[in-house]
DNA sequence: AAGCTGCCATATGTCGGACATTTCGGCAAT
DNA sequence: ATTGCCGAAATGTCCGACATATGGCAGCTT
């Protein structure tokens, strides 16, 4: 029996596609999506399955739904933007809300630096591993940068190396939080044929701030990071507003 | 008609039970919860509600359904703790999972002096108006502690007071964590008749940290905030154990 | 004419039963 | 002892029906 299951075919998930179709801006908040049985005509499935699915999209804030009346979008300030799936959805349909990405991107500003500190303190060497594999996995991919292929998998090593860092702080909280960094690294790679730095500078910032992990000098680290996050703020046209944090405190 | 609506008995809460039940520890991370037919017995009421239910657990990462075996309650750290539903869940049943509030607490040692700064930078008049009567209510309800009611009610000012502050830092991420608070803040509540600090004292540490933040002093601010933290950790019997961010930047 | 009341259409919420699919465990043949 | 098949048990999906909540319109009252 070579040949595979002959009906991988799943159900459509409904839930992926209204996402897909609200990040992408066809429903606003204040609209209503399709009725629930439009949605069972046009996805050709049942009501349980639909309702399954409007479930999720209502655990997460994006959709409310009014009784006898519809399922209205919500504001965008009411998204669980620290849930897991909503920051998958905006890795890939988050390009019309530039607003929530440079949110993000503000807070990354904010506690990457300090979470690299923190790392420094406590870092594992088992950490120091998954660190290392995803700094190399990197470095590996940064050829030809004309292969989509690759771009997107340096993105995954450059997520994965910054969600290890996170997770080298060996605290829960910070560790979940790391699902917030890849909705901007992957915009990053997606505006990357515009991007005026240099993948050789940037992996090379990426390497100080590993190496000062390793040696364990939260100082160093604290830099590092701000520099590394410095490059991203730029290659997407922000300049890093006020990374002051070091600043007001050595006033003392 | 005087009378009220004779049947405002909505159904039960299946998903509301089971948390508690599995926040409580009946059932642990491994442990399988009873299997949908004898939900529906239990709480008399249909599978399409039982399985309504279960899916806001799936979707908030607690449980994990395995098609034809049964609903698994899922490690610990796979739980979505950053969901303002979890964080409410954890306010109320959470105290046999001290791992989870000692995490909670390191993280907001970490990163509520940060927010305090930033926030002494970007607050309004209108935050901070919304601090000033969180901080006002905490002070007309810190009298006759015996009284229960009025303990709770201290705390959700004390809750309010804290979640302004984070709303003042004018991000929707940091806005949003601010979820994270609530856990925390009950806990020392529900501890606090063994607790050996000074509600006095702790008023006026939180009063330092709104004069700093008015006066937008975000250095002032910093430090006023790793005060109040100070105080909350070691009433909850944690020692802070390295809110060292100024010190190892001071050293620069 | 303005405002209120009550009815009706619409859409979501719940119910009950049925069948399909997946998983696990046992039994039997190799 | 291993492999393969079969069947029990639980979840996933489907179907049809009724209950409930919401919004708007018609008609009546004032």
């Amino acid at each position: 029996m070579t040949a595979r299951t002959p009906k991988p075919a799943r159900r459509p998930n409904v839930a992926e596609a209204l996402a897909e179709a609200i990040f992408s801006g066809d429903y606003q908040p204040g609209d209503f999506v399709p009725k629930e049985l439009a949605l069972c005509e046009q996805f050709a499935i049942n009501r349980s399955a639909v309702r399954s699915d409007l479930r999720q999209l209502v655990d997460v804030g994006i959709i409310e739904r009014i009784s006898g009346h519809g399922s209205k979008v919500r504001e965008y300030a009411e998204w669980n933007i620290l849930d897991p799936l909503v920051t998958e959805w905006l890795t890939r349909y988050a390009a019309p809300n530039p607003k929530i990405q440079r949110e993000i991107l503000a807070f990354r500003l904010d506690v990457e630096p300090y979470v690299a500190m923190t790392a420094a303190k406590r870092a594992t060497a088992r950490d120091l591993v998954a660190i290392e594999e995803a700094f190399e996995g990197m470095g590996q991919n940064l050829h030809n940068a004309s292969c989509p292929e690759e771009r997107r998998l340096h993105s995954d090593y450059d997520v994965a190396f910054h969600a290890a860092i996170f997770k080298a702080t060996h605290n829960i909280v910070w560790s979940q939080l790391s699902h917030i960094l890849r909705p901007s690294i992957y915009l990053l790679v997606s505006m990357s044929n515009v991007s005026a730095t240099d993948p050789e500078d940037s992996l090379e910032r990426h390497r100080q701030l590993m190496e000062s992990i390793r040696a364990r000098r939260p100082r160093d680290a604290f830099l590092a990071a701000q520099a590394v996050l410095a490059g991203t703020a730029q290659a997407l046209g922000l300049d890093a507003p006020e990374s002051s944090l070091g600043h007001d405190l050595d006033i003392a």
